[in-house]
DNA sequence: TGCTATTCTGTTATCGATAACGGGAACTAT
DNA sequence: ATAGTTCCCGTTATCGATAACAGAATAGCA
């Protein structure tokens, strides 16, 4: 293995096989015509030589790469990592390779470096999976980098003119606390992610929403906002049991959270679930397993992963035939599941 | 954005700048030999028609994609993203653009169409990042393929004429155990992982290795193997508690399964870690706020992927001047640490 | 037999960029 | 005044593959 000798091009094969370089080509992309003999002598010195036609070359001449950029932030997360995997699998299915960058902080307003890297490396199409946080969105109206290669955009608010997809987070949020409220809970405290997340801000509106609906209390005393953390889960807890003594059941946004709301409750021996319900939101693997075993919303981010490629695919093949305007700009909205385990369930069902 | 030009080439910023396509490389290049006012122009032009040179193209030429390809399987655990995302970090930083490929299973023998595309994709090097299992590195000493593309293992045990990058997980296990062992716990259960994985057998030989120097019993009916999760941890604790009743004290080969014994204990009111001290490995986020907080091993699998690349693209850069003597395979093994939290703390310093 | 179809294979140009070489203009040296 | 430098820029070939065209060989048919 030490010693290499450079891989064998098209030239080699067809000079040792005798023919053309254009017939090799043509055996390679099983093409009819082709003599049967012929072809079968190429095939030997293809195999013999271990020929394998470089994309690189191929990606030159057909304007195309057959390869998705992906961008994503945080994927030491739960969250985008599965995301990610979702995107693999498809992109696998679909015969893409991916190129993935990772954004150091969710919040990365210039992002002029990776579309111009996308933009050289000549991907058929974009996968934009950093959610959306603060203002960094900003960029999509201001760039006109992108020169029209085909992207869809995960988890964000939806916007007409762009392919979008995403879980539902207000609905899994309403799940939540419509869940806690058919408990007989009527104190049901928040835990909101950090604010300027959309994702955040849409789980908050449905507690409050799923609140008022029922004539129950949603005072800015009765929720305090975390930032995704454990650490800041356990803050929020002791703020909310100080400004909210009558409390009999929170909503945390997230799985981690909620795992704080546990720890702090069996600490000040509060029974979960008799005299506090909890319910947190992403269903990561642990929760199953915490004391007592959460209940959660389940937000299929892989599935989202592969929606988006699905989608950029079929954007991908339109565009090269030149039918933009059957495809349309489109807003998918997957509708997450509530599993309900024994931190919420106070009436025996 | 819906109408758009195919990007432009170096031939139309040359005929629009009034020059020939080699000046423009020139001053793309930025190389010396072009007149102050001739390079003025050329800029000029670029930046008003957003020339951006095609890195598919430069590759073509030059030999080499400035592109790693990545093998990772299973990224919706924590390890492996946490690995991925030391990689991206390590990969930005040196100027390298990611292809990134996810197995389906850990234990994948056919590694040929892997291999193949990463080949016809000339990629300038690969980090396998798939931890050891089974028979999965049987393809390394059969596959001839990978034609000298430098290339670094990670998570396997260590072989002379491979560069293989890894954390130290028998170390790790050993400072889990000895710290238990200088708590002041004799009776030392193990729950391992699925032992066809490398990892797992490593942790559970130091367990035993350490028990054995202290004179303290290890034998079969005090450790059961589990398979990661925390469901089969949570069979393994039951099994354990039934066979081993003597039993003062887990070491869980990862966290996981130690949470599903800090269940179980609670469930029979054992105290822990007054009455069953418990240790975990990997310290997920999560760990830190289970009841009671989780002592464990900090792995740093960011940092082995980081290694790995640092080390890739100095192969590479040997490889390309034909130096690879001085770049013989290197084993390249990075410690753990222990965070002592309450789970195992019966002695109080 | 001669002429058109059909089948198969080779030649040339091309994708976008760069290396290697060549050559003109201005300048210096003898 | 002629040769040698230096500076600047263009021409050609090349990377590895394929599309478009062309042409040779065989077959088919009147």
């Amino acid at each position: 293995m030490s010693f290499q000798t450079r891989r064998p091009t098209i030239r080699q094969v067809a000079s040792a096989a005798g023919v053309s370089t254009q017939t090799v080509s043509r055996v390679m992309n099983k093409r009819p015509d082709v003599a049967a003999e012929t072809r079968q002598r190429v095939l030997d010195v293809i195999d013999q030589l271990g020929y394998q036609p470089s994309e690189v070359a191929r990606s030159l001449i057909h304007q195309r790469t057959y390869m998705i950029g992906v961008v994503t932030a945080g994927l030491k997360y739960t969250g985008p990592s599965r995301t990610i995997s979702g995107i693999t699998q498809a992109a696998e299915e679909n015969g893409y390779a991916l190129m993935i960058k990772e954004l150091p902080r969710f919040d990365v307003h210039n992002v002029e470096p990776i579309l111009k890297e996308f933009i050289s490396r000549h991907v058929d199409g974009i996968v934009w999976a950093v959610p959306e946080v603060g203002e960094n969105r900003d960029w999509v109206d201001q760039t006109p980098s992108l020169r029209g290669i085909p992207t869809v955009f995960l988890t964000m608010q939806p916007q007409a003119h762009l392919t979008v997809v995403s879980m539902d987070n207000y609905q899994g949020a309403r799940l939540a606390v419509e869940h806690l409220i058919a408990q007989g809970y009527e104190h049901i405290g928040h835990i909101s992610g950090p604010l300027d997340w959309w994702e955040a801000r849409q789980r908050m509106a449905a507690w409050k929403d799923a609140l008022q609906a029922h004539d129950l209390p949603a005072q800015d005393c009765h929720w305090v906002e975390g930032n995704w953390s454990s650490t800041s889960g356990a803050q929020a807890i002791q703020t909310l049991f100080n400004q909210y003594p009558q409390m009999d059941a929170v909503f945390a946004a997230n799985d981690q959270m909620a795992l704080s709301v546990l720890q702090a409750a069996q600490l000040r021996k509060i029974a979960v679930p008799q005299d506090l319900g909890v319910v947190g939101f992403d269903n990561i693997a642990e929760s199953a397993f915490f004391s007592p075993p959460l209940t959660t919303i389940q937000s299929n981010q892989d599935t989202v992963g592969q929606w988006a490629v699905e989608e950029l695919v079929k954007i991908i093949l339109a565009h090269r035939q030149e039918q933009q305007d059957t495809f349309a700009p489109k807003t998918i909205i997957l509708s997450p599941t509530i599993l309900i385990r024994q931190s919420s369930q106070r009436i025996q069902s």
